[in-house]
DNA sequence: GATGAATGAGCTTTCATTCAT
DNA sequence: CATGAATGAAAGCTCATTCAT
């Protein structure tokens, strides 16, 4: 958008020191002047660019494409344990590359009805794409329990949170860091488990 | 604390009032003089009572002793189906009687460390307990992923984030809002079987 | 409005100190805290009061209740000059008591739609007031040019304006400060010469 | 003044889109940046030729040379009534001509102690015009008032406004726009019923 | 000369906290 | 103790002006 090489770098510079801001204190604690410092800009010229945080925030979430957590879940293949792995594994590491919009928007979903609707809809779009796993599982004869829409919401809960518990806060206490195999190994425990438990037995 | 009767009152006033505005619009938005005036009191009387908002949550969170939570985890009978469930209510109905208490806290936890420390210390003590449940099913022969810890890690994590999802926020988009024995029912079920899964075959 | 005496003194001390600020400096020029430190207030308090320095200004218009300017022209009796010396006589000291209304309310008129339509509305009256005169002096035989709305027009530009440049600002150079009774002369002559001429001869 | 020719063409584009910003938004409204989008070119050139606003303003009342109004009050003829009717016309012919250049002055004499000199001083020339005709009709024996120089005041005030509300703000609310011609007679009325009224009786 | 990005001073506004009554 | 007004330290934001290219 903006004309200039110097502008463009100048933005990517305030997107950039936006993100390690946001990633490193929290969005509601980081201030104007915090990002401009960051990037090494005066206070002033970040208004070149943003109306204010709020569209920073807009901006760098523009950027995430929301639908590549979505994507993850789509790849899977012949093997449904496999595919959970996968598609664990792409939430894992996407997680933390968009660690920042993942503060910003669930943090800003906090005090902002439109950022809470697009926090929503991106929790939305997991939930609808662990549901549909949900629905493979039980064509191929495994039972759910009465509600396979919850059972959705609370397995995509699960990986959320268990991802902001260990890359965006400092983890457990007391618990070592897991290794990145840890951690997609224990997502897709819980989430293979609950979806594939109790066969119908075959006549 | 506070000496006459008439303190008491005004102290309990404003305890109540907090619950309520931290309930509706969040920790974060709530002005010291909205809860003075949601407690029918003037902001100035509040300072007769606590040093600043913080303090009043943590006043708020003294009464609600963390405990109460993890007690649900130890009540577990016999039939380990029925004890998770029993465990997955209490949780349920707690969280839900303690909302207010639970978003500052989680509010806050991500803007001052010590907050966030007695929040990973809320969190722990249900790691500790759903651990527990492991190594009782791993006692019954059951086995576990390759870390039980980050297993328990990622339950515990499920428990709270599908409470806040349905509690705190409006739920997801698109789904009636489970009732209480629905939402228990899909906790106790990725609870449950991410637990009671894959028996080792006895000899 | 403000419930407590103190507050009744401190609003009626940023009113009072708004009003020497605004004919001293003009609207534009006058900065909030300019006004904060004429009533000896600080900034902040200002905005126990008002919203800004736009409602402020609103604040003063209210009481000015812009009507008293209007109600000079109505009370003509049999003289029509006795009257319309009457009528100068009321617009201009109502003018100086008002004056830093007039600013204000001037000032903002070149900036803002909506106090725009406000002060025309004020001129209006007073050019409705000014025509009324010409009608009663058509009954009474006088002659007047082709649009005697345009005459009333200029008339009450001319009392406006020389109130302005008498009152508001410095007057014109070289030449000495009138006495009141000499101002008001001046513009009774303009008014009662441009209405009372020219004598339709009676058959 | 500027050498080059494009530099000569540049700056003719900034008086002229400042004039055309001026007349639309007034003085105070116009940003130097409005005024540089407006002439297509971009602020930082503005300084290539004048060092703020002001100066502008100066430039283009060097231009405007503000005799030109004045020379309207002198070339009367034998017959007064037309003299004056002259007068009028160009004056406000002028003043339209020369809008942004009055509202510019105008506004700017609100705040900055020269520039209200200078129109104290364009307003002045004008009163001293009126004066000397109210001087002529007194020779041909008609009365005036206790104190010329006032009248002259009143009517130069008149003058001014006039064309201040008719062609600067939007008029007066629910009357229609004068012509040209209608606007001139008006003036022309006022001031010459005020100037040769009421003669002497000749012996 | 021209450009548009960068700067920073200046002002507004908010609100937790203090204080006089 | 309660009140509500007063305070002032932070931010936010604007825009005239400067500067590197």
């Amino acid at each position: 958008m903006p004309p200039t090489p110097k502008g463009r770098r100048t933005e990517a510079a305030f997107l950039d020191a936006a993100r390690r801001v946001f990633a490193e204190k929290g969005y509601f604690n980081a201030k104007i002047s915090d990002i401009a410092q960051a990037a090494g800009k005066s206070s002033g010229s970040f208004y070149n660019y943003y109306e204010n945080k709020e569209e920073l925030l807009q901006a760098l979430l523009d950027q995430f494409s929301s639908e590549v957590l979505v994507k993850s879940f789509q790849n899977q293949g012949d093997d449904p344990e496999e595919g959970i792995r996968a598609a664990a594994r792409v939430y894992w590491h996407t997680y933390r590359e968009y660690l920042a919009e993942m503060i910003g928007m669930f943090q800003m979903s906090m005090t902002d009805e439109s950022f809470n609707a697009r926090w929503r809809e991106v929790r939305s779009a997991g939930v609808r794409a662990v549901l549909a796993g949900i629905h493979a599982a039980e064509q191929a004869g495994y039972r759910h329990g009465p509600r396979p829409d919850l059972l959705a919401s609370a397995i995509a809960a699960m990986i959320d949170s268990f991802c902001w518990t260990w890359l965006a806060t400092g983890g457990e206490p007391d618990m070592p860091t897991p290794t990145d195999e840890e951690a997609i190994e224990a997502i897709a425990t819980v989430w293979y488990r609950s979806v594939y438990y109790d066969p119908v037995p075959r006549a």
